[in-house]
Parts: structure tokens; C-alpha cells; sequence
DNA sequence: GTTGAAACTTAGTTTCC
DNA sequence: GGAAACTAAGTTTCAAC
């Protein structure tokens, strides 16, 4: 099977390489070349195209929860659709904030739901002042803490049937 | 400054390598060399013990959503906090399930908050009967669709002041 | 146009100071 | 920690399909 994503052609190839990069990315062509019917050089030369055409759009370190202490939110925002530059104004803002690891446009009765990650209670509330409480574009907002992170995971589901 | 994590003690340096590389996984050690004050050498050997410690927990490529499409959503879950063995099977099952790429325990009304991903609805609604509907530690629960996903960074604000 | 093997270049590791 | 020698991984070339 043959999709064709961005003017580029993917094929099963691919999207097991991809697969596989998306767990763990540093995995070298040696080592794929060794579960994929493919060698070596071609894997690598698979691994570039991917990265030069935006398929994989970074390749990231995912920390431990242990350089923390942190605490995380999941804040749900209601808006007033009113002020169009306003909005993107804010939206702008949550989105270049490191604070948000989430941002999401999201159907019902919130407009936004964000996933907010800071050192403590305090850093918190200042975010939430400073974002969203003194925005008049925001109309309310619901906090949920995080008690837990059971799974953080960036990877996509590919189903390779 | 100094703090204790794992058993080892990370300092400023390590930090500010821990904040590039999360941004950038594959950034060489000579690239950090450019914008720290430490050889590429010291930089290579700080990578090493910092992955091998574990305050990389991962190093993952991130694929663009245009692999896809794919349907997202975030699912709310109250549960009866009855049957004990019941409940943990269920978060089992939930971390281990490749289309869940977010699982909190969350304060409020609801008890856990998911980000769900699949090909379409009819995926999502496979995925809501056999591991939500259908289970008796499930009191209830509440889909919001995602229509635009704006960030997804597993960064975590490190603020090296 | 893509593959696979070999030459080449670049990055990571080890040794020594 | 830094510099140099060494090893390993990625890139390029090229012949073959």
C-alpha cells in the first residue's frame, strides 16, 4: 500500500521505520536493518527523507519526571468568540508558553482544554492570572490538578496490519 | 546549584543540556559545545550519564499529524472504586493500549483524563465499548472531539534562571 | 528511481594528561 | 574537564536491478 502525504510517497517500509523511531529514536540503521527486511544504507537514506520531508516533524528527549518536582493541570477554557485579533493574540501566547505542553481546540462545552506543567502551586497561579484570568477574551475556566501521569506518549498509533 | 536525583547530583550544566536536548534530541555534541562554556568532549560524556541514570527517560521522533489523518479525543472516566483488582486491570489496560497517548488521574469530577487517538469514529467507538463501555469499573464517561491539535510537547519548563 | 556494498565523512567513545 | 586517538554511525558514490 502507497499513501502519498505532503507530495511524498510513503510506503509499509516507511511506516515501519517510523514506527519503530517513534519509540525510541535513536536507534541506528545497523539496528533497524537488523528487524527490516532493507539494509542499512537504505534505511538511512529512508531516515533522512523522512526527516527532510517533515514526516517526522522532531526527534526529542523526553525527560523523567524526576528532574522535578513539578505540578501539572489540565485546564479546560471557555471563550467569548468576539475580538478576533484578540483571540489569536492569546492563543499565540498559550501556544509559545513552555508552561503548556498540551494545547488542544476541542469540541463541547470548553473551547480549549491545555495541559499546564510548573514548578509549584505558585507558578500556577501566576499562569493563570497572567494567561487567562486578566484576558477578557476568556470567559471562564475549569482547573483539574494532576494527581498522577500514568502515560505521556507523543507516538501515534500506525497499526501496521 | 546542585540537586540530588536518582542517587546523582545534576548541576546547572547538565540542566541547560537537558533543556536543548529535549527541544532537540539530535543535536551533537559539538552543536552544544558552540552555545555552552564545556568541550564537546565533557558534553558527550554528561549525554551519556544522563540517558544512562535515566533523567532521559527517551529519546523519541515525533511524527507530523500528516502520517495520518487521525481522530483525537480527550475522554473524562469517573469510576466505582469498588473492585479493586477490577480498577487496576482497567489502568493496565489503558496504559498499555498504543491509541492512548495521554492518561492522567485528575482531581474534580472525573477521576482519569485520556487523549485518545485513533484512525476515525468508527476506531473511537470500538475503542469506547471495548475498553470503557463495557467495563463495570466505569461509572461514566465524557468525550470531547479535538478539531485542532495546537502543541504537543512533552518539554518540560525547566526555567534556568 | 531504489537497492546494496564500499569508500568517505562525521559523531561518539576511550585514553591520557 | 580537555585534546587526541579510536570506534561506530551516517553519507556519498557507483554498479546493478
Amino acid at each position: 500500500m502507497f499513501l502519498h502525504i505532503m507530495g511524498a510517497t510513503r510506503d509499509t517500509m516507511d511506516f515501519r521505520i517510523l514506527d519503530l523511531l517513534q519509540h525510541n529514536a535513536l536507534l541506528t540503521a545497523d539496528q533497524l536493518a537488523a528487524q527490516l527486511p532493507l539494509s542499512a544504507s537504505a534505511i538511512a537514506r529512508r531516515i533522512r527523507r523522512l526527516r527532510e520531508s517533515g514526516a517526522i516533524a522532531a526527534d526529542v528527549s523526553i525527560l523523567s519526571d524526576e528532574v522535578g518536582p513539578f505540578l501539572s493541570a489540565v485546564v479546560q477554557v471557555q471563550m467569548d468568540r468576539h475580538a478576533l485579533a484578540a483571540v489569536e493574540a492569546l492563543l499565540r501566547r498559550l501556544t509559545a508558553s513552555p508552561q503548556v505542553q498540551l494545547f488542544l481546540d476541542v469540541s463541547g462545552t470548553f473551547d480549549l482544554m491545555l495541559l499546564v506543567t510548573v514548578r509549584d502551586m505558585d507558578a500556577f497561579n501566576a499562569f493563570a492570572d497572567e494567561m487567562l484570568a486578566s484576558d477578557p477574551v476568556v470567559r471562564r475556566y475549569e482547573t483539574s490538578f494532576v494527581k498522577r501521569r500514568r502515560k505521556f506518549s507523543p507516538a501515534l498509533p500506525l497499526d501496521l496490519a
